[in-house]
DNA sequence: TAGATTGTTAATCGATTAACAATC
DNA sequence: TAGATTGTTAATCGATTAACAATC
């Protein structure tokens, strides 16, 4: 079996009903709502509408609304929405009542920058592991942490409760880095890996090709010229 | 208006005959079958099959079939695919017959490890500027070039016929990148802050959040923590 | 009450899947 | 010819959009 994006559809608690089963379309769109919902409250606003926050978050109203009314119904009809409680509500339907621990493995630029990478904390994740293969890199210290070996996966996995790996390996290790992930127990992966991996079912892969998304670019420039604009 | 993601949906020449749309979840996909079948190809392998590739894709054959479908008929039947043949007739698809020149705007730690990734020239993209608001970055070298001053964007992206532009720029800089960018005539942009952009139709946007992709992670380890596996 | 705005319904649209006739 | 595999069709499924009744 091979799984490269998109988990399965899974349900969400509401209030005291049943369970509403939230489609993957929506859910891949609830943090770019959180997002804007964070900058109207660091900009104090307190209430907010469809119209408006759709607007910021780069969607129809129609289909913000419609997103939200699979999570429950947490605005007021003639008034909009309470942005902080709104904003609360999405965070507890992405899980991120808790937070998530993560690893990366693969410190090499791209491995830097993701470490240094302050949007993690923020958006309610710690990095708690650095790993590499390489006995060069290991053993240095980079955003704050001392770079392990990669064979000590599973121990760094397992003690410090890591649930999500992100893999910055070269695409030939990534395959066997995703292995010793899934072996360890995470439960996601985020690879950046320009190679399709395969890990069972109840795992969950999210893969980000950065030549991939140029070469979708690419192929919008070329009807553009083609098509004479 | 407001663009995020997506373009519109175009057409393909298709060899004598008319215009042939591409769905956008094809165009989405061709990549990573242009992947697929780049590895084949370093194996050694000739010829392949929609089974054969569609595994190593990590789609189903029907799914490859029905995508390979839409750019033209490159298969035989009871034979399956010349893998060097199938290759290249994705790649005019993609546009990827002429070059496209990039600008990173950006050089902090991503912009860095963007610079420095060999996957762009490997897959057909030619960095061919790096600019930053910074004077204290503007001079050095990174990746063999010299960092440019942002106000400077107009002219390199002009003066080297750049038609895809790379924004990793803090997010509170990424409008303003962008509205540059779209001013010095580029036709796509990838942006890797965490802000929706807004952009004339005419420009196509691809955004890369990274911790929109732990947070999708994240819901699903929720569902799975609470369904108790 | 009148105006505003949600939450939901129904219609439309696009994407995926399965099955198989065409054909190598 | 018999077996294999494509390209396409039709059925299913999911996502988006538009419109509006409910209600603040």
């Amino acid at each position: 079996m091979i799984l490269v994006d998109e988990g399965v559809d899974v349900g969400v608690r509401s209030s005291g009903a049943g369970v509403r089963a939230v489609p993957p379309a929506t859910v891949a769109r609830l943090p770019g709502y959180l997002r804007a919902l964070g900058a109207l409250g660091d900009e104090g606003i307190v209430t907010t509408s469809s119209d408006e926050l759709a607007e910021r978050a780069g969607v129809s109203s129609a289909q913000l609304r419609k997103d939200l009314s699979f999570l429950g119904s947490y605005g007021r009809r003639g008034v909009g929405y309470e942005v902080a409680h709104l904003s609360e509500q999405v965070g507890v339907v992405l899980g991120l009542a808790t937070q998530r621990r993560v690893v990366i493995v693969g410190i090499g630029n791209l491995g830097h920058a993701l470490a240094n990478y302050s949007g993690f904390a923020e958006r309610g994740f710690a990095v708690v592991g650095l790993l590499d293969a390489d006995p060069a890199v290991v053993g240095t210290t980079v955003a704050g942490l001392v770079v392990e070996p990669a064979d000590e996966l599973a121990r760094v996995v397992e003690q410090r409760d890591v649930s999500i790996g992100v893999i910055a390996a070269p695409a030939h290790a990534a395959q066997r880095v995703c292995d010793a992930l899934v072996d360890a127990g995470v439960s996601g992966i985020l690879t950046f890996a320009p190679r399709a991996l395969r890990v069972p079912d109840h795992v969950d892969v999210r893969a980000v090709d950065v030549a991939s998304e140029l070469q979708i670019l690419a192929f919008h420039d070329a009807r553009r010229s083609a098509t004479g604009a």
